[in-house]
DNA sequence: AAATATTAAAACATCTGATCTTTTAATATT
DNA sequence: AATATTAAAAGATCAGATGTTTTAATATTT
């Protein structure tokens, strides 16, 4: 016979507090927009003091769960939890398992070309009108160092968009978020911002011609030369921490 | 010329405290393991009550980059952020985007497949047969309906792990434990628990033969046939929030 | 001497209740 | 009609008392 043991639950009532909030919330009892009642109420409803209450709010708020304003019309309203929450979680993870560079660029290589496939054949003309664009403002950037990830970033975060699955826009845009805290630490030139602009002018020239084969081709090249010339300005070791 | 507004930051205590913990911990200046001070003691440096100092804690501890400990030789100690912490995350978050049970197989069918591929290269005797005890294992469920998730996640985790790509496995596991949370709604019965074995037992028959194109074929043909299988006994349309 | 039971202290957990601050709706003023 | 004032609602912070858990040190027993 075999057991399962369930984790004793935290006898901290705080906890307790979370876990019934969220479950309310994740079972569809509490809607987004609902607001909760008001701390001193909610408190004595629970039948707790006011800073357990509270200490579950901070919790909930951490998870995203909620939003907590002050002032007259304000209190504690159930929130859409949003991408940031989810990113900065996932930073926090990466940052203790410090992947190498290799790894993010194995990561993108097995997901974003596969996505320009996808562009290839569901990409509107309005699409292709707008990463086109994206490319334009890319190019203008004064000296490439400034908003240079941010901009590559929305480019990305368009394609995959275009692909329409919300998991892997999820799963892409953290990768770059993440790739972003790596490049600050690498020299990013002007010869790397062009190279950049042509990576992405080459895909989204195969987009317009309806061609997957080309797009994901283009998106390989792209990610591979991305990561010669990270390494380039690096010398082949890849480490987050260093500052 | 373009401007870039920085939000405000808030003016809540425990929040300040927060941040200027997980710069620390980020910048390395603190380390896990690390004992921060007594609450009372830590108060007093901050200049705050202590419940300002315990709302950040419960935040920090909600992030999974603190751990509490009470009695004698507790406190607060720094602690790798686990997987878990992430993964509760994603589901919060994925939630609310609700996606579509073929988002979930596009993605699956993006990442796996490549992944067997390696695992066709790099696979050690000792991790085919590991599989294979898993397959065993599952075979030996008394009716599948029980373990049968966890068997199949580990089986599916155990291929990234070989691959030794700690992003990818971020990622596989964490689409893993969303999936769990749709079969939970789903009918899995005798003939779905045998064919996910059987989809299984190919995948490891061709990373045995070192073949990385038909461990990739025989991946897309399992995760298809599950998502058939998910289909069958649902009739189409998938919403996570039914019970 | 070894095993067991007791005790005390350290540290977090919780509570009470007062006071401050922010925000906004209602009201008053210009 | 626009603007300024005010009051109330609700969260934010604080102070300090009391409860609970955990463990190291001590005492007791075998």
């Amino acid at each position: 016979m075999t057991f399962k043991f369930e984790a004793v639950k935290s006898s901290r009532i705080s906890q307790n507090i979370v876990e019934q909030i969220r479950s309310a919330i994740l079972a569809g009892e509490i809607k987004i927009g609902d607001q909760l009642p008001p701390e001193k109420d909610f408190a004595k409803h629970f039948g707790v003091s006011k800073s357990s209450l509270r200490e579950a709010y901070r919790v909930l708020e951490a998870y995203g769960l909620l939003e907590i304003r002050q002032g007259m019309s304000g209190g504690a309203f159930v929130k859409e939890v949003d991408l940031k929450t989810v990113k900065d979680a996932l930073v926090n993870y990466l940052f203790f398992q410090n992947p190498g560079l290799n790894e993010y660029t194995q990561t993108r290589i097995f997901i974003e070309p596969q996505v320009v496939r996808i562009c290839a054949e569901k990409a509107t003309p309005e699409d292709v009108e707008e990463l086109e664009q994206m490319i334009h403002a890319m190019e203008q950037e004064p000296d490439g160092k400034n908003f240079m990830s941010d901009l590559d970033s929305a480019f990305h975060k368009k394609l995959v968009e275009i692909a329409g699955n919300k998991i892997l826009s999820l799963v892409v845009e953290s990768v770059q978020t993440a790739l972003i805290n790596i490049k600050q630490i690498v020299h990013t030139d002007e010869a790397f911002l062009h190279m950049v602009c042509e990576g992405h002018k080459k895909i989204v020239t195969a987009i317009r011609k309806r061609d997957p084969e080309l797009a994901a081709l283009a998106m390989i090249d792209h990610i591979t030369d991305v990561e010669k010339g990270m390494l380039a300005s690096k010398g082949g070791s890849m480490i987050i921490t260093e500052k």
